[in-house]
DNA sequence: CCTAACTCCTGCATGC
DNA sequence: TGCATGCAGGAGTTAG
């Protein structure tokens, strides 16, 4: 499931791909991915022709293109969303949701998303302080790899919260990027179980979480991401490959690589968790 | 304002 | 074999 890792990974493919060229024609296939574009698939597509994409960008797990005419199209992959730069002439795969040809000879654009909880519309700026981005982006939060990124203030949010520490992670107007299997890694090499009220955390645990946070999710970066199957792919069609480096997440009853103790998978939020029942105890007063 | 449940969707795995 | 069920889950919306 694309998180920052693969978000940003798909962000520089867009940067070698897409920036630079010029849009010839759009192709929306059915409303559904175009469903935040109030004013629908048409003229999405009549006001991308004929501009010239600037540049790559993202926050967390949202992406955008900026536009010669100061606007943005900006994209959300969901659970299944992929770009993919391809020749013109090789066959439209099963979940093509809108394609993009440029006035070059190079490759077409592609968005193709299986389980539709991506998306894709045009956006106009707003001025956020930090600079300039689509307004459909200003409720969520700088992500950890941000420079600008305020770990005093996310500190003192987190503590001011009064729920369990992976909601709070899993909340992209608290810090954004994350989502459920960086929260269990990170949380893994913090030692913290995901219950443990966001109240109780010492602003020095909350330095040992944004650290662990920033190493998992850079170390991600710099594997190109998890792909467990073929739904989350590059935009040149390649796997990440940082499933081998997960130490809980999908690895229930395998070894804890520090202590030997057997993963667990658990319930929780609809969804599952992995821990380690050593590493990670149950606090006095869990909130789930 | 805050917190949490609900909802959207498709394909694959599982069980009877 | 076929059908029903469960599971994967990001984030906007709604409810309390």
């Amino acid at each position: 499931m694309p998180e920052l890792p693969e978000v940003e990974t798909v962000r520089r493919g867009l940067e070698r791909w897409a920036v630079g060229r010029t849009i010839a024609e759009v192709e929306v296939r059915g409303p559904r991915t175009v469903r935040r574009h109030a004013a629908g698939p048409d003229d999405f597509a009549a006001r991308l022709r004929g501009r010239r994409i600037e540049a790559a960008c993202r926050r967390g797990k949202y992406l955008w293109l900026a536009l010669d005419d100061d606007g943005y199209l900006l994209a959300h992959l969901g659970m299944s969303g992929q770009f993919l730069a391809v020749a013109a002439e090789s066959e439209d795969p099963k979940h093509l949701r809108a394609r993009f040809r440029f006035r070059d000879d190079g490759p077409e654009l592609r968005f193709v998303d299986q389980r539709t909880f991506g998306g894709l519309a045009l956006d106009s700026g707003l001025d956020a302080g930090e600079g300039t981005i689509p307004a459909a982006v200003a409720h969520i939060a700088l992500d950890p790899l941000d420079e600008a990124f305020d770990d005093g203030g996310f500190a003192d949010r987190l503590r001011s919260r009064r729920t369990g520490i992976k909601r709070a992670l899993l909340d992209q107007t608290l810090i954004s990027g994350i989502g459920n299997i960086y929260a269990d890694e990170a949380l893994w090499r913090a030692r913290m179980h995901y219950a443990r009220g966001s109240d109780t955390l010492r602003r020095a645990d909350v330095v040992a979480l944004l650290a662990a946070v920033r190493e998992v999710l850079l170390a991600a970066i710099g594997a190109g991401g998890t792909s467990f199957d073929a739904l989350y792919v590059a935009v040149n069609g390649e796997s990440g490959y940082f499933d081998r480096s997960l130490e809980v997440y999908g690895r229930e009853g395998e070894p804890c690589s520090r202590c030997g103790a057997a993963i667990r998978r658990e319930a929780f939020m609809n969804r599952s968790s992995y821990r380690c029942p050593r590493c990670q105890r149950v606090p006095k007063a869990p909130r789930w």
